[in-house]
DNA sequence: TCCGTCGATATCTCAGAAGTATCGTCACCC
DNA sequence: GGGTGACGATACTTCTGAGATATCGACGGA
């Protein structure tokens, strides 16, 4: 049982007459004759009464043609969907992200790429940089935004490039004693209640603030942890210590919030995009392009990164 | 794009090798790797990741492989389908009937046929029997149920057979004069107010009785024509008069009606099953198996009529 | 009764599906 | 690090079967 089994039946069915079908076909009759009788001793029943009014489906052949209108529908949808799968056009992105990338980035690229692929399911896992590292390795995910370059097995086999800087800020009450100055110095840190992120979900904020204030400082000892970022801006506008967190947090204001700069300016590490180097699934590629598109700056260091690994995998050849 | 690619592709992504998938399919490798690349080329997308690890479905091999094996689905279905329509499991059987069918052979008939095949549509139109004739030679009915034997253009391209024989009863309100009575003689209807059916309906009822009670009767002229023999019943049952029918009224029994004989006995023209000559669907052959197997009789009738046809038809055959 | 139409059958041809042999590539493993 | 084995791709051959041509048989209409 062919393909060509079900189109010469549907085509005898319109064209009620062995020579006309065949001639629609592209082929002579007796070919067409001998495979709708090759088609029905197969099937095990006559599907087709010849007449000299025409040729007719009988009940059975009008049951089968029913289904087989819908078999090769189906082969037709299948192309058709392969191709706009292949395309980016249908799908999934699976993608991992460090909470604080809802602040910023992925508003903005989510919200372009839900219009641009309207049928891309996209599956959103809120995921420390660690989990979202061995996520991509594993292949569970197909895209993820990290705090910083991501480490570890299998790291190597990833592209990553950084999707902005950042620096450490505070946010304050507008009724605390710092509200309306534009920076605060680590040195009046240093006699604040603080509040912060737990170290495993922005680890360099927790390591680099222990450097920053010092190992002992008493400020660390007794800071409150909030996991969410907004959080941490809404315990500070009501007055509970000062927040501290990456210069993102000013694209979520917040009435009673103040923000000001920590002086030294104490960059953060990047938020930085990644995905594995092999397996790019189109989804992702639409993903990229739209990035690209977007963000010129971001779109050159994807360039160069993807460039990069092109070159180590010709050296590779070469070597070999 | 042949059913074959199908089977193809499904059995690779099943088992994940094209060594493996080949053995399943009882080929060797190399054409396997064809067909898959052929389809790839004809899809005009990749469709399987070759890796190391195995051979796994692109994004697209997914989408391609879900519609696939929905049409492979179709086809078995198709097959399947069409053999259960070809036995008459499926299907429809457009039945035409005379109305007063409905009081006793029908009932028994439908039920059993419906009880033993289920998925067969049952289509039951009531019509006069000249009507039924015409539907049936123009391929509208499967089968009719006609009171005398059919008549008229095309009638002699039908097999038919009597299904039971009637005779002329009349029908009485137990508060009647001949209540009680095992019969009345037509000398005694001629007396009475008759209730009879219109003559279209059941014409030879009409043509019978004019001839049996004389041209002129004073109770013909004045007679109250009722379509619906449970009318005619009820009518009678209510004192309005004497109702005449067939002795298939008796199927009818009713509270306050009393059923007599009329002498002289007088026939009336049988029911009679009809049905083409050629043409017949698998849900006709299915329905005159039924009545085979409960009805002995008409069953042996019905062989005695098909068998003429074919000697007909092979007498057609000798001569030419 | 002849003739035309239409589907079935017989036979041949050739495209292409499947088989065999071999290559290129990549892990893995002493 | 070179040897080795596994795997898919490629080259070439073989043979099945789809399609073409010619013809037959059956039926209907003039």
């Amino acid at each position: 049982m062919e393909a060509r089994h079900l189109r010469y039946a549907l085509a005898l069915a319109e064209h009620e007459h062995f020579g006309r079908a065949a001639g629609a076909l592209g082929i002579a009759q007796p070919p067409l004759s001998k495979q709708i009788a090759d088609l029905e001793r197969e099937v095990g029943a006559r599907l087709f009464d010849r007449t000299r009014q025409g040729v007719f489906p009988t009940a059975a052949g009008d049951a089968f043609l029913a289904r087989a209108r819908r078999a090769l529908d189906e082969v037709a949808a299948a192309v058709v969907e392969a191709g706009r799968a292949a395309r980016g056009e249908t799908g999934r992105l699976r993608l991992g992200f460090i909470a604080s990338a809802l602040l910023e980035p992925l508003p903005t690229v989510l919200g372009r790429f839900g219009r641009e692929r309207p049928d891309v399911r996209l599956e959103l896992h809120e995921m420390a940089t660690s989990r979202s590292t061995a996520a991509l390795v594993a292949g569970e995910l197909d895209v993820a935004i990290t705090l910083g370059r991501p480490r570890g097995a299998g790291a190597e086999r990833l592209v990553s490039v950084p999707v902005g800087h950042d620096h450490l800020i505070a946010v304050v009450s507008t009724a605390h004693p710092y509200a309306g100055q534009p920076s605060v110095s680590v040195d009046q840190l240093r006699q604040q209640p603080l509040i912060v992120a737990p170290g495993e979900d922005e680890p360099v904020v927790g390591a680099g603030l222990r450097a920053l204030l010092g190992e002992d400082s008493p400020a660390l000892g007794g800071a409150t942890v909030a996991r969410d970022i907004h959080t941490i801006i809404g315990l500070a506008a009501s007055g509970v210590g000062v927040g501290l967190g990456p210069s993102r947090m000013l694209a979520a204001p917040r009435p009673g919030a103040w923000f000001c700069e920590v002086t030294p300016r104490t960059p953060l590490p990047d938020l930085v995009l990644s995905f594995t180097a092999r397996d790019r699934s189109p989804a992702l590629s639409a993903f990229l392009d739209i990035i690209r598109k977007n963000c010129p700056d971001v779109g050159a260091a994807l360039d160069h990164r993807l460039g990069a690994h092109c070159e180590q995998r010709g050296q590779d050849l070469a070597d070999s």
